[in-house]
DNA sequence: GTCCCTAGCTG
DNA sequence: ACGTAGCTAGGGACT
């Protein structure tokens, strides 16, 4: 920055700072209206939100750093940055931030002020507005009131669907480690300063680090920690172009990043976009929880880890040791003569749940182990950590994020909905007197193997809608009468049909079924012989995959696996992991991106009845709905929704959703819809 | 405080 | 050679 500061640390005495162009601080109303009318005859406009942890956010208490969860909003917006260019603006454009709340002694106007002029630029429908992760923001600016129409641009989507590697560089790096990246990483940083950093200033990040060089010197003379020095405390001189160059990168990253998007990078982009709100309502409404559920259920786990901790203290007939440590279990089992045969990924003895099972039958220790691990896993990730997370209408927040897998599926986290086992998914209620009702596709990812495939036999099961791993059973080893070995075989048949979408050997296999490994080698074999068409497809993508390293799926999502074109690397262990990979990301991303567009067809067919029911959780393969009764007639009309994306009619498979219902929660649910 | 490792939960 | 895609918790080693 230019000027040194004379004194640092007190909000009072804040040290004088020059804002350079072509940065501007909006803090009255002339120049709000000024800055509005400007920006209203603009075609884009780069929008961004400066925030704070909510003040009521507080941390649990004195040694954790994790806050409280207790409104969705989750941030509170301490300004906002507005980013245009007009023909009559300097070449570089306009840059502005709008502080609102900054600490007490700043000049700056209060939300109720900035409200009905920044309500005609976030309304004006003739605006193209751009955002880097608009979904945080939309639901930022929604805390205070704040709509944002129409549909964002959004330029963290858009760099996610395009080959980054193909973009020019700006910042002159070592053309050896260009190479070396062009074929061993999958993608950079989506980041908005890594991307501005590559693609248009290399010292992009000035001013953030500035902004840090500060914060840790007031974190130092304060004595408090580094993240407790919110940008709200900052000089709101130095943070005006810190912010407003977030705006800046994005309105000039927009048209670079959006023209490298392909035919079928516009179309999944446009789902991406209309996603969007979509998923930041389900953010910010959130999911009821039964809290008084999981509170019973914590005091039962509780019981159960008591009793398994003295069951593994008494069987070990010592107590000398941790038993969350698997380092430390790993050491008795070894001194108590007990072998385990497994390896970890780094080579050392596992002691992972399969190994535990091996000896659970001879060692009452490992049965304990067992039993602890259990009930701690589900206390500790699913009980007690939910709990801390509900607001106080006890529902619960999570983030999901569009970009957030390689395959094109969502993820989920703060905390993670997607990965709630079924005892805990008792915890999840409807709105009282309304229904929960899951709609999930049946087998997608065999359908799409069948379609992608064409595999005779996989298609004939699927036309007459026979369940696929008894009529694989059945192909695979013939008819039987004893329903015992069916089963048996079915099971079988159910882990070799996994095998295709995972890529799993022999191996695993046995693991899974419980089948000795050579039977197992014998079991694939038959099994590639019947679905001779799966195998053919498989290699046939390997070999597309390792001319153009890349894959693309029925959507044209494209991913990047350059190894598999670098003849050097053959034949180790990352190239082999990768031939897996480019199988795996067409089918869980075809299944990805159909069911995106499901969403979006969802929503839109909700929006257009103006119904009450909404998207509450969305599980890979799997929506949850809360409908009121009134809309109970909706739900079949959902259900042929979802059995209708845009690819239906060319897949060579029929789709089919299964509908299920629930009054209380979302494990006890009856299959069907009936009324 | 950071990071990595091991484990375990989901589709 | 032989299990895809994620997130989170805890221990343990490091700074």
């Amino acid at each position: 920055m230019s000027v040194v500061p004379v004194q640092m640390g007190l909000d009072d005495h804040m040290p004088i700072y020059e804002i350079p162009a072509p940065y501007r601080k909006v803090a009255t109303l002339p120049q709000l209206e000024r800055m509005i009318a400007r920006a209203l005859e603009a075609d884009v406009v780069a929008i961004d939100t400066e925030t704070r942890p909510r003040a009521r956010n507080l941390p649990l208490d004195g040694k954790s750093r994790k806050y409280h969860s207790l409104t969705a909003g989750l941030n509170e917006a301490i300004g906002i940055c507005i980013s245009f260019r007009l023909p009559s603006s300097p070449p570089t454009g306009e840059h502005h931030y709008l502080p609102l709340r900054h600490a007490a002694s700043t000049k700056q106007l209060t939300i109720e002020q900035v409200r009905a002029p920044l309500d005609r630029l976030l309304l004006a429908p003739h605006i193209r507005k751009v955002f880097h992760h608009a979904k945080f923001d939309l639901n930022v600016l929604r805390a205070d009131g704040f709509e944002v129409a129409p549909v964002p641009e959004d330029t963290l989507l858009a760099a996610s669907l395009v080959p980054l590697h193909e973009l020019p560089r700006v910042d002159g790096p070592d053309p050896a480690a260009v190479l070396e990246e062009r074929y061993t990483r999958e993608r950079p940083s989506l980041g908005l300063k890594s991307l501005a950093c590559r693609h248009l200033d290399p010292a992009a990040d000035r001013h953030e680090r500035a902004i840090t060089s500060f914060r840790e010197t007031y974190a130092r003379r304060r004595g408090v920690h580094l993240q407790d020095v919110t940008y709200d405390l900052l000089p709101v001189d130095l943070m005006v172009p810190y912010a407003a160059g977030d705006t800046r990168f994005t309105l000039e990253l927009f048209p670079l990043v959006s023209g490298f998007l392909d035919a079928a990078g516009e179309r999944l982009y446009a789902t991406e976009r209309a996603l969007i709100p979509i998923l930041a309502d389900m953010e910010y409404r959130g999911a009821r929880v039964d809290r008084a559920f999981l509170e019973r259920a914590g005091g039962e786990y509780q019981l159960a880890i008591d009793q398994a901790r003295a069951d593994v203290y008494r069987a070990a007939g010592r107590s000398d040791f941790d038993v969350d440590s698997t380092a430390q279990l790993v050491r008795l089992f070894g001194e108590a003569g007990l072998v385990l045969s497994g390896k970890t990924a780094s080579g050392r003895a596992s002691l992972d749940k399969a190994a535990l099972v091996r000896l659970a039958k001879s060692s009452p220790l490992a049965a304990a182990v067992s039993a602890y691990r259990k009930a701690t896993k589900l206390k500790g990730t699913y009980v007690d950590s939910l709990l801390e997370k509900l607001d106080h209408t006890d529902h619960v927040h999570c983030s999901l994020k569009s970009h957030g897998t390689r395959t094109g599926r969502l993820s989920a986290d703060g905390p993670n909905l997607q990965n709630i086992p079924p005892a805990m998914r008792a915890a999840f209620i409807p709105p009282e007197g309304w229904t929960m009702v899951m709609i999930d596709y049946s087998q997608i990812e065999l359908r799409l193997v069948a379609h992608y495939s064409r595999d005779p036999v996989m298609l004939d099961a699927f036309a007459r809608g026979d369940d696929i791993h008894t009529r694989t059973a059945i192909e695979v080893f013939g008819p039987t009468d004893d329903p015992e070995e069916a089963a048996r075989r079915r099971k079988i048949a159910k882990n070799l049909n996994f095998a295709i979408c995972y890529g799993a050997g022999p191996a695993r296999i046995s693991e899974m079924s419980g089948e000795p490994i050579e039977a197992c080698k014998g079991h694939l074999e038959r099994f590639y012989r019947v679905f001779a068409r799966l195998d053919r497809w498989k290699k046939e993508v390997v070999l597309r995959a390792r001319a153009t390293g890349e894959v693309a799926n029925l959507y044209g999502r494209r991913r990047w696996l350059p190894i598999l074109r670098d003849a050097s690397r053959r034949h180790t262990r990352e190239y082999w992991k990768a031939e897996r990979v480019a199988v795996n990301t067409l089918i869980q991303g075809s299944a990805a991106d159909m069911f995106k567009e499901t969403m979006v067809n969802v929503a839109e067919f909700l929006r257009a009845r103006k119904a009450r029911s909404r998207i509450v959780l969305s599980v890979h393969d799997e929506l949850v709905f809360y409908v009121p009764p009134e809309e109970a007639g909706l739900v079949p009309e959902l259900q042929r929704v979802m059995e209708q994306p845009s690819i239906a009619g060319e897949l060579l498979v029929p789709l089919a959703a299964d509908i299920s219902h629930s009054i209380a929660n979302w494990r006890d649910k009856r299959s069907g819809w009936t009324r």
